[in-house]
DNA sequence: CCTGGCACTCGTTGAGTGTGAGTGCCAGAC
DNA sequence: GTCTGGCACTCACACTCAACGAGTGCCAGG
């Protein structure tokens, strides 16, 4: 591999930068492989088209552009973009009107299902590619009251309202029936020592109890106690993922083999695979980008998928993100998906 | 336009509908056109492809089957299929495997949700091609508890539970803060006059109650009629549609140019177009079929859809159905439908 | 170190050709 | 009359071939 030792001591010679981002440029806008004449045209760089070729066959080299074949221009590798997004690029701050339309649509007097869906359809239509929300995790949620209804025989009705607003229900098929009475009793002794706790705390709190007290106890609170355990463990419901826009996809050149759509969205319809990747997001703070096989995932190596993560009350409580071809508007898209993030959060967290 | 003075009169020859079912049925299996040659040899007629040819071409002439050129076989029109739809074609039964397994994933003890979801994962398993279902309305649904939880403030929770399983929460905004005891009054008051009714006899019987007794009546009573009223009016999340397995409608090659596919996944994020189509469906009982463009919709000019309504007690609540190709193995669907159909209301019935 | 020039590569396009599947029609057989 | 073999014809498809053009690599001279 014969690459000039200059490339290889210092990095990256100034020029070679400054091409390496006018191809990304022209490439992400024109999508067609870039030629050095274009480039010498572009670049603002006033160099012959021949010399460009050097620096551009030093950039191939070091894997960072490529060529389809011979006589056609160089596109931008994985690495390429890497590099571009890493330290090229200048991120555009967001158009005050999309800025405007996001905040109006993720208002807090919107429940949590409408704000997911309503961020997902915001990502994809101002993106123009797949949004996606990881819906927020519930288990921070502090509980506000707890309710049991009768419904018919040993069928109990729990009703969990959470964070003063959200609600849940769950079905129960008791081991006796109880009465209206018996069945309120339990609910106050519920609610008075569990209220104000998380659902993980209140299960903890339960458990607790269960052993402590379980001879000097009269037997109603101990089935209290088992009651609240029925309906705090299935936590169902709480891993999903919500998308949309996904037809946009079908419009870029690059993905619009209709093979390398049906994997596309099969990954959408098992969600697996995409659900693994956003909750390796989740700890990290801020932006994340995976550039084509950069997320590990076979069906997202003609893809880049930019996250966010969205927390409630300074804790992270989900992410959220778009997918699209690799090449994609950068610079425009991360601003998109950060602030999208930020509002999500924002209005979640000021519905209380 | 000559046609022989024969096919025009007694509509279609024995020979000619013969050769059609043959032809339909060869289509349906290897999507290619087929040419007399084939049809001599699987016809089981004994006719040589010279004669065979003839009978092609009064077929053609009656818009029954078309060649996509000159040197192609023939291949069914919409007409052609209807026809042999509509008289052609002999019902397969059910492969008992299939029915065992539409049991085994339809049984009563689902909730609504899940039966729905379930049926459509069903249909486009078995069938290999999109599955829908019209989720059940429910304004037949029996009114059999309304509860109501104080909130926060002058917010208030209403739960009411349909059928003695089906749960509905609505959070309330009301014109002054309310004590638990006046809610549980309410409650009360409303379970005595409205349980066993449905949503929209409730809704009347409130309306009429409220003329009649503006005066002489508490204003708790007064207030509790203005609270279901309000309980009971929206009406939203009935109208929806739930779809299975679009994947599938990738793999086929007649709709597999990516411009088709787009305009049918928008179809289906759209979902208006095929909930118009539904709706028609739900009068007619049955199974009930549409070719082509006989749906009146461009999205699904090359597509089939067949539907079959489903009843609980005797009243049709939904609609469900499959899409696919036109070139699809109707004799092998329908039955599919029809079956589904008929257990997905068995189980929603035998739930009470 | 830059640049103009030149030979070269290779995908794309369009024209030309052969092949095979299938047709329509006609004349003769049953 | 009805059926059928035969024949000329059509047309999509695959293949080859040449021209074209965009772009490259490399070299020699400023």
């Amino acid at each position: 591999m014969k690459t000039s030792p200059k490339t290889q001591s210092q990095a990256l010679s100034e020029r070679a930068r400054l091409l390496l981002r006018a191809l990304v440029e022209s490439y992400v806008r024109d999508g067609q492989p870039v030629g050095s004449r274009t480039l010498a045209r572009t670049a603002g760089l006033d160099l012959s088209p021949a010399s460009i070729r050097n620096v551009m066959a030093d950039l191939e080299d070091l894997g960072l552009v490529s060529s389809p074949h011979t006589s056609a221009g160089r596109i931008p590798t994985s690495l390429g973009y890497r590099l571009f997004v890493d330290s090229l690029l200048e991120v555009k701050p967001l158009d005050s009107a999309e800025v405007r339309t996001l905040k109006q649509r993720l208002t807090p007097d919107m429940d949590t299902k409408a704000l997911v869906e309503s961020a997902s359809d915001l990502l994809s239509a101002i993106t123009q590619m797949a949004g996606m929300v990881r819906v927020p995790r519930r288990d921070h949620a502090a509980l506000s009251q707890i309710e049991f209804l009768k419904l018919s025989g040993r069928q109990v009705l729990a009703i969990l309202v959470m964070n003063k607003r959200e609600v849940q229900n769950r079905i129960l098929e008791l081991d006796r029936e109880y009465s209206h009475a018996e069945l309120q009793q339990m609910a106050n002794y519920l609610n008075q020592h569990l209220v104000g706790r998380d659902l993980r705390q209140a299960r903890e709190q339960i458990l607790k109890e269960m052993k402590a007290v379980r001879e000097h106890m009269n037997t109603l609170m101990l089935a209290a106690i088992e009651l609240g355990e029925k309906a705090f463990c299935d936590d169902e419901g709480t891993d999903d993922l919500v998308f949309a826009g996904q037809i946009h996809l079908m419009d870029y050149a690059e993905l619009s083999s209709v093979e390398k759509l049906r994997n596309l969205f099969e990954a959408f319809t098992e969600k697996r695979q995409l659900l693994t990747l956003l909750d390796n997001c989740i700890s990290a703070e801020g932006v994340q980008i995976f550039i084509g096989q950069e997320s590990g995932h076979q069906v997202l190596d003609d893809c880049s998928v930019v996250t966010a993560p969205y927390s409630v009350g300074g804790r992270i409580v989900g992410v959220l993100g778009v997918i699209g071809p690799t090449r994609m508007a950068y610079e425009r898209i991360i601003p998109v998906v950060d602030i999208t993030a930020r509002l999500l959060g924002a209005a979640l967290n000021s519905r209380n």
